[in-house]
DNA sequence: ATAGACAATGAAAACGTTTACATTGACCCT
DNA sequence: AGGGTCAATGTAAACGTTTTCATTGTCTAT
């Protein structure tokens, strides 16, 4: 059915090893009989077997790309990213969603571990422990997580975060010189890196400023959870930061529902800026944390493991039109 | 490094055979020396190779998956949904992302094709012949996208499409029941089968009323190019239908831009439904091609190749605050 | 008691490659 | 002329599995 390189070497009148250094460029095959193989290899329409060349050769040209939520738009920019510097290189992808749950996770790692030459964890949920485990086998790369300060960090693991202090001490700024003094903040999931680091962050910031924060767990980060939790915030709730940017869209959304303006009732921060500008309605104010520059920072760190160990995204405030001034009244 | 099979059935002190069949659950050995096998694997954290695997048994337990722009929510939300019900089956997924390019698309069908149980197309820009090629390989799902009327279709190949006409005609009643006479088209990729199944429905349906129907081209179906394209319509135009939801929310986000009042000085239909409704403001009016849908159906047709040979799957009008009565001064 | 059946296991081939090592000549140098 | 070098090719092992076929031994039926 499918033609082996065997086939191709019998149609050329070579053995197989002469056929295999001829399509692999080996110079130690004479030009002639370079042409003669390269021939019967178009003619026979032949495509070499990944499996059988991956085995021999110890490598497969695929990384394993696992993400807690594919649906995700701030993943899909990421994977966009990536897929694309290292399409280029002719390197296949696998994917794999764990639909926020570390068993899965784990799980799918152990699928792709025998089949990919390194592995791109996005956000994941599995302990430190697992991490540095899999890193022992193959390189790692770890996206938007860190280890636990002081752990001993593999030779085979990259780490690749975003750093929110900037962006969230900004928003925090932003939010204390239009007179506001109270918000509320909507966590991410408990199990996240970047959930705790953005949470931290933004007490840090309300603290220096004396600003009075509330926190309100959201289930799963997305714009119906959002829209949910909006439904039952205290009624004096003038300030919401989000911890991306679907919650906060979903938040936007009630408060459409309601009659409530914003930003003029309320005003609404977002995190990511995973959406294209203007989307939404008013447009929303939001920490832009690009993932897709954090895909090809992921990406660099896949194509040479030695050299990027680690690497930070900043981030920044984008000032849009959900925010607005604290009215008098609620100061 | 990685431990073999080899080593497991050393550890049990039995040979290489017996140990893999006592894993892999064959009757045909004794069920002492079952668990001493799985014992011995379970202790050296025996996990065995897909490659090898594959190799022998011809199946590789993975599926390849090809879209034109992974960004785009829609293949998203299809990737999604394909995802959830395939993984439960512990396959694993290869993706690709031809960026609109039918000889990228060429080359990663080459790349999968030896490492993936069969093919998933979504909107191949590829022609039918290089498609029929392909099934002759491995069995191939086809996404959004038909085989010319009359050709002969592989038996390895299935077909699953959305069937728009439904939605564009119920959307051309709507727009008429308001008054509207005249509309503008912004169509989709010249090579792709479903932006000439749009602009075809679309056609008919106008022809029918006796609508008038110009149809303007958009480079590429994303939130920008819609963007851009609104920007240099014909002043007085006053429905606007795209080829898809991100087109349409870049016009509605020019018309902002203008000052242009939707949809009392203008109305926009959408397309695909892909979004979370009420994201963008005002909501949308769209023609759901629910992708999810997609996606679930291909899935089937993944698992089951010989049954789910064809499928399709509704639209149907969902009517929003994006459109509004024809001004009298119009008509 | 002995043949035959059958259950449990082992030996080896196979999948499609790459590559280390062996073989063949042709040529050059003395 | 004959040994040595080197360039071109061939042979075979290896990668990690599964599976066919062969082997061993135990048990039953005559």
């Amino acid at each position: 059915m499918t033609t082996t390189i065997r086939q191709v070497a019998a149609a050329a009148g070579v053995s197989l090893a002469t056929a295999s250094r001829a399509l692999s460029g080996s110079p130690a095959v004479v030009e002639s009989t370079r042409k003669r193989v390269q021939q019967a290899a178009d003619d026979l329409d032949y495509n070499p077997s990944r499996l059988g060349r991956s085995l021999v050769t110890g490598s497969t040209g695929n990384i394993g790309l696992i993400f807690p939520d594919i649906s995700n738009p701030f993943y899909t920019q990421f994977l966009a990213e990536l897929e694309s510097v290292v399409a280029a290189r002719d390197i296949g992808i696998l994917i794999g969603d764990a639909h926020e749950d570390s068993h899965r996770e784990a799980s799918l790692l152990r699928q792709m571990v025998t089949q990919v030459d390194s592995l791109v964890l996005v956000s994941s949920r599995m302990t430190d422990a697992q991490i540095t485990a899999a890193a022992v086998r193959l390189p790692v790369v770890l996206a938007n997580r860190r280890l636990a300060p002081g752990s001993i960090v593999p030779e085979l693991l990259s780490q690749i975060v975003i750093d929110v202090e900037p962006g969230f001490s900004a928003a925090v700024d932003h939010l204390y010189a239009l007179g506001h003094r109270r918000l509320t903040y909507l966590d991410g999931p408990a199990r996240s890196w970047s959930a705790r680091e953005k949470r931290a962050s933004l007490t840090r910031a309300c603290a220096r400023l004396g600003v009075d924060l509330s926190i309100v767990p959201v289930e799963k980060p997305d714009f119906e959870s959002g829209r949910q939790v909006a439904r039952h915030l205290d009624p004096n709730t003038t300030v919401v930061v989000a911890f991306n940017d679907q919650v906060a869209l979903g938040v936007l959304s009630t408060c459409r529902d309601r009659g409530i303006v914003v930003p003029v009732n309320m005003s609404v921060v977002g995190c990511d800026d995973s959406l294209p500008i203007g989307l939404a309605w008013p447009a929303l104010t939001t920490i832009d944390s690009s993932s897709r520059s954090l895909g090809a920072l992921a990406a660099q760190a896949v194509l040479n493991p030695a050299v990027h160990r680690t690497g930070s995204v900043p981030t920044r405030l984008v000032v849009r039109e959900s925010t607005g001034p604290a009215r008098p009244s609620m100061v």
